[in-house]
DNA sequence: GATGAATGAGGCTTCATTCAT
DNA sequence: GATGAATGAAGCCTCATTCAT
């Protein structure tokens, strides 16, 4: 909330890193993890530093060594979040499939993805916590991959395997049921999140109508 | 000797008051429409007592002569948004419609008032930082309409005016993307909230498929 | 969310603490010494937190972090002075001497504990402003004691050297004489604490009559 | 606490009332009764305007118009409880009786009044609460008070009632003790204050030695 | 004479963050 | 590389008090 120059900091992250050793970046996925988890179950504001070093069962100092800020750990959850996503949107996007295959496998794995520990916070936390800097960085991609759906439906429509309809409306009303799984998805239930992934597909596909 | 118990608050509100005058009410209107959009412009945590008293134009003391507590007022935003959503389910059960019809009628009403002030802090502040009490207060009213709206699928399915699905997701996926809504609609945009129902009803009806 | 259950830092001081170094306990003191005497000179209600933290010289997070709440510094001066007590009852009770002998050994030390900086406080500072459950450990404390002077009494009236009369009003007259002497006491005046104490022992002892 | 000009308000109660009805005394003095009794078992800090607005079962501007401020409240319950003390210490100087006649007649009565709802509440809250104005005629009241017992002493020892020893001392011992007694004393117990007086005057008297 | 509504000032507490060791 | 201790800033809340009606 008070950037000084995290650009900076994030930059660094993936430049020239100050020596870091072999463990440091197991250490930072381990910690992220277990942040994302809080943050996901309790909420960002309501999850204190402290209480991050406690659950973490590490010392306050020692987050801001993973971590520039609070809010930091947040982008960065948000960066490995994203990450995996351009990966999914990636394999979607070379599969030999036709244009509702191509939707169907990248919603698959973009469910698994949400329903993840990192997914999650990055499904719950409002990220008007972090700087505008961040922000947008997290919302260019959010917009491509959001971009790359309505491009697939495009694909579909003129391969046939996806009727006429607003391709933005629809990518829209995609999302926004895709999102909110991770809300009452729980681990370990009935279904696992690739199930879930098949019937919403389905459900959309098909259409509640007749 | 400070907080005893929240939910005395809550239920005050209906019980013995401390005389209220006329214009209460309308004043307290008027303080829970400016949170709630303040609410859901700049988020919950975001917004602190001090900035909704500068914004409101009244003085601190006065927000908790209307509420007892800074999330009192969020309680009693989603007490509101509740109510508008009780009175538009109980108007599209009432309607003389197939089951696709009260889905459609449902919806739309849903859309404008998620999209509307009240709504829209209700779409978008995470309900987490209430007291447990109200929370689940809150949680049993959106799972009344849940029901209900699973209701409505399964009467559907029966006047064959909907598919056959299950009507747990359907209605899941639904909610979902209908509550996504307002986090990118724009009062005064090319469509208003009305049309934008429209398209998300029609492109659930139909499907994606074909 | 806020006041879960003040009893938990209470026992926490004496349970799991959060890793304490050395010189804690000493700053501790430092800062419960400061505190009782602005509490026992302005009253506690009347000592804010930022004059503490200012007469203190510490921020006032520092006082946060040596005590839970602004009552618990009360409290943590309330078990500072019965441990002092405590102490004083126990050497009374060990002492080779005489019912009366005991009673004079025991007040003599009541009296200098009560004129000392946490004694002052503790006997002006009214209880009724810390939590039920601090007041009830404390209450048990004063009782504790003050059964313990009735057995010497008891003890004297067999021994000969105490009257007959009520244990019961004999104490309660004791201690509400004692008590009030920090209230005119000045350290430094014509007689020191213990002088006192012997004046007043030998008015009860002899009597005012004849 | 903030003084404007309370002199003027005590004397105004004393001089040229503003046209105030008959019904004004006795209403005047139910308020006060009852505050006395909320400041006595609650304590003043405890007890807010608000509090005392409710259970007097009277609105707040009506405590504005029978007292300057909240302390006020206190101080004219002080004064109420100083002109009783005078008065019983009026009859007591007046009656024919020797040295130690005259302690046990005020002592008695001084039992009864801080045992009554107004005394009560002068035992207890600390003056610490009023301007230093009010506190300093308080205070000189009570000087006056101690100053006569002084005397009474004095003249005990003249007329061989009361045995040689500091009346400083003795008299605060009295008033320490004494002033102890609405600590515990409960109405409608074993003893009642008058009795409860007659002990200690006794023990006082006899002494507790041998 | 009474009250619903309003407020300035200040209270206690906690947060994210840093530094000396 | 780690931590106990410290802090500036800000948060929420409540109090005694007053006025317009």
């Amino acid at each position: 909330m008070k950037k000084l120059d995290k650009g900076a900091a994030a930059k660094e992250r993936e430049g020239a890193k100050p020596a870091r050793g072999p463990g440091f970046e197991a250490k930072r996925m381990e910690i992220l993890r277990g942040a994302a988890i809080l943050f996901a179950e309790n909420g960002y504001h309501e999850t204190s530093v402290n209480m991050l070093s406690e659950k973490l069962g590490v010392s306050k100092p020692v987050l801001y060594y993973y971590a520039e800020n609070k809010d930091d750990i947040l982008v960065q959850i948000g960066q490995i979040s994203l990450d995996m996503l351009r990966a999914a949107m990636s394999r979607a996007q070379k599969a030999q499939l036709s244009g509702v295959g191509k939707l169907r496998h990248f919603f698959t794995a973009y469910t698994e993805i949400m329903c993840s520990d990192f997914g999650r916070c990055f499904a719950f936390v409002d990220q008007k916590v972090v700087s505008a800097e961040a922000r947008a960085e997290n919302s260019a991609g959010r917009r491509v991959i959001e971009a790359a759906i309505r491009e697939i439906i495009v694909e579909g429509q003129s391969d046939h395997s996806i009727a006429q309809c607003s391709p933005e409306f629809a990518s829209r009303a995609l999302f926004g049921a895709f999102n909110a799984i991770p809300r009452w998805f729980k681990e370990g239930g009935e279904f696992d999140a690739r199930e879930v992934a098949e019937v919403y597909i389905d459900l959309f596909v098909t259409g509640l109508g007749r």
